[in-house]
DNA sequence: ATGCCTTGTCGCACAAGA
């Protein structure tokens, strides 16, 4: 079983690439970001079309995720619990059946949180509890459970080219690092540090000033397993070819490969 | 120090992204 993250920056802007590398992919399940499009508006058919079921969460001209499956849905959740104020769209979770058992899955937009002297930080920071609290009774049904998604967050200096450039940066606050480490260790897997521990794994590249071929870039894009399902873990590929491609995103997917 | 691009918006410039 193979799951895919990845931060589209727009379904609309994404009609030729992001079904071209579905079909060269074909992951079991997609993990999309950024959407950009409220759910009515959601172009499915192009995804149907490669045997996709699709679920949406959406909102208007920002935000919005959304999951791809080719297994039928089992049931669907759409936000993140914990505050009914939030009309961010940011989080949606499933559960597929596989023939090992049940699989649970979401897709996560995590805030950006820049400026940090502004709401935005506070309100990522807030986001980021929300998910701890929320995750962490995900992990007490001690099921196969994956999180993906872009987290705006640079765990490490070596998840970027130059951890100089990044230290105002809402990703690389000491606060958002000292968050992810603790969902961490509540008992998730960072699947690609679990797999790979070189430098220098990126997963988006701005597209100013020429970042992709400096290869100024960042790991911001994660899967996060829980123990059930990380005992399954086979491996992890950045698709980061796909960054080269006409009209790419600026994040590229991740792919994690599971015995599920 | 800032913008550099890209996307979406009831556009005719601007917000937001990271």
């Amino acid at each position: 079983m193979r799951i895919a993250t990845w931060n589209i920056n727009g379904v609309k802007a994404r009609l030729e690439t992001a079904p071209a590398w579905l079909a060269e992919s074909s992951p079991d399940i997609v993990c999309f970001q950024e959407i950009k499009s409220v759910d009515e508006a959601f172009p499915a058919e192009p995804f149907e079309r490669l045997g996709y079921n699709v679920v949406t969460h959406g909102q208007k001209g920002f935000n919005g995720v959304a999951l791809l499956s080719k297994l039928p849905f089992d049931e669907v959740t759409r936000g993140l619990p914990g505050d009914d104020t939030d009309v961010q769209s940011r989080y949606i979770e499933a559960v597929v059946s596989t023939p090992q058992g049940a699989l649970r899955v979401a897709s996560i937009y995590l805030p950006n949180g820049n400026p940090i002297d502004t709401d935005k930080f506070p309100y990522k920071l807030a986001w980021m509890r929300r998910l701890r609290a929320h995750a962490a009774s995900l992990l007490a049904l001690e099921e196969r459970t994956l999180l993906c998604g872009d987290y705006n967050v640079i765990p490490e200096p070596e998840d970027c080219f130059d951890p100089r450039a990044w230290m105002g940066d809402a990703l690389y606050q000491p606060e958002s690092r000292a968050a992810w480490r603790t969902l961490l260790n509540d008992g998730w897997t960072d699947c690609l540090r679990a797999v790979d521990g070189r430098p220098g794994r990126y997963t988006f590249w701005d597209y100013q000033a020429g970042a992709r071929q400096k290869n100024w870039g960042i790991r911001i894009d994660h899967i996060l397993a829980s123990p059930q399902a990380a005992d399954r873990l086979r491996g992890v590929a950045i698709e980061d070819h796909v960054r080269d491609w006409d009209k790419p995103s600026d994040h590229v997917p991740v792919v994690g490969t599971f015995d599920l």
